[in-house]
DNA sequence: TCAAAAGTGTTCCTGTTACACCCATGA
DNA sequence: TCATGGGTGTAACAGGAACACTTTTGA
């Protein structure tokens, strides 16, 4: 191994952080004090901590920015050209989060100027290689929600399958049929009544749904 | 950014080599000298170089097990477990290869006891976390085989619509229809005739088909 | 002439798409 | 009573699955 101790490598985690509001996808970014990227925004992250896994970093960061502690998250892949960051080498594994934005209070620290959601079809300038990182991470919520049950976690626990619908539309960047839709998720299971109705606005007040699993399977949903 | 410095980690590259031979799907495994690991089998991986990405490093070590320089690989997942390395904190990439057992001549090092193919499903002990590196990659590529036309890196240039048949039901576990599957790779247009035969054994030569595009792309081929 | 793999079409079935109107409520 | 989103069924279509025999060659 020899050599291999002079790497000098510092090993750190960045969350994308994902949630649908305002009726579009939107992604957390922080805005950075520190040069040489000051001002410019990026995904939340940092240097692991003694004896720490990165997937552990990655719900610490999650959760001091969001207050979340119990959503989906996974691994993205690893970034770690060695001129990704130009204050040395730094190998950073991402991860890929989603949340209910009813969820979360977004919390500042003295360490950013700014927090705040930006929708990922119009994102800011972003430091490091952020741009890639974001790029792939969009790329892959879109294939999985296609294939997987993940909707569930951008949604509070009780929901309408008009909200639903309208997280599809949203990610998948297309209409879907009403009752299409409401049949696909039916009969697949997804989701189950709750009994309880909404009665928000001046309409026929909706179905309250929940999903039966609150916790990745794939299935063919669209 | 202070303690980070403090990390003393080691970043590494593993490489899980899978080919298709002797009716089945094989991984390229070493067998390790150095203790705690004598005897015990692994994929084949190391220390990164200095300034290299372990995407090089993955190709680097696939080229000097097998010879191959060209073959598919694609970054899989990252392994940090504090405890995955008996002897300090190695933090591994792991890269999935695959490669036309045709194209292969398996080098040994003197770093090695010896390196063989293993059949998946009959995996010898292995070392490290490799026991799940190598159920994580063989899930992706069954995954990825079904929506995509990795398959061509499994085969050589030129090939019979029989073998590439195989690779999938080897792949995938189960058999598949000889006429329907034909259609569906010529309807996707995946493949292309050569207009020469293959003429082996005592019966009508096949046809040899190559592939239109020696890249990934995303179909549904299954 | 036999064995062995190559090659080839059609029918049935299932799941996907397209499509329009009535319902319950609050203002 | 009107505006708003909630909720429902059916027919046409396309793609996938099931299925058996003829062809070409070498031995």
């Amino acid at each position: 191994m020899g050599d291999a101790s002079e790497q000098h490598i510092k090993l750190a985690a960045d969350a994308v952080i994902f949630t649908v509001r305002d009726g579009a996808l939107m992604a957390l970014l922080i805005q950075m004090k520190k040069t040489p990227y000051t001002g410019m925004w990026a995904a939340p992250g940092g240097m692991i901590e003694q004896n720490e896994t990165t997937e552990t970093a990655a719900r610490r960061i999650l959760n001091m920015q969001t207050g979340v502690t119990d959503a989906h998250l996974e691994q993205l892949a690893t970034f770690d050209d060695p001129k990704r960051d130009r204050l040395g080498r730094v190998v950073s594994v991402a991860y890929v989060a989603l949340v209910s934005s009813e969820h979360v209070e977004l919390k500042t620290t003295e360490k950013y100027q700014d927090v705040r959601w930006w929708p990922v079809r119009k994102l800011p300038a972003l430091a490091y290689d952020h741009k890639g990182i974001l790029a792939v991470a969009v790329s892959r919520l879109r294939a999985k929600l296609e294939y997987t049950n993940v909707a569930w976690s951008l949604l509070p626990k009780k929901f309408t399958l008009s909200q639903l619908q309208e997280v599809y539309e949203i990610i998948l960047g297309r209409t879907v049929d009403k009752r299409n839709f409401r049949r696909k998720v039916l009969d697949l299971k997804l989701v189950e009544p709750t009994g309880k109705k909404s009665a928000r606005g001046a309409h026929r007040p909706a179905e309250l749904f929940k999903f039966k699993q609150r916790k990745m399977e794939y299935v063919d949903v669209m």
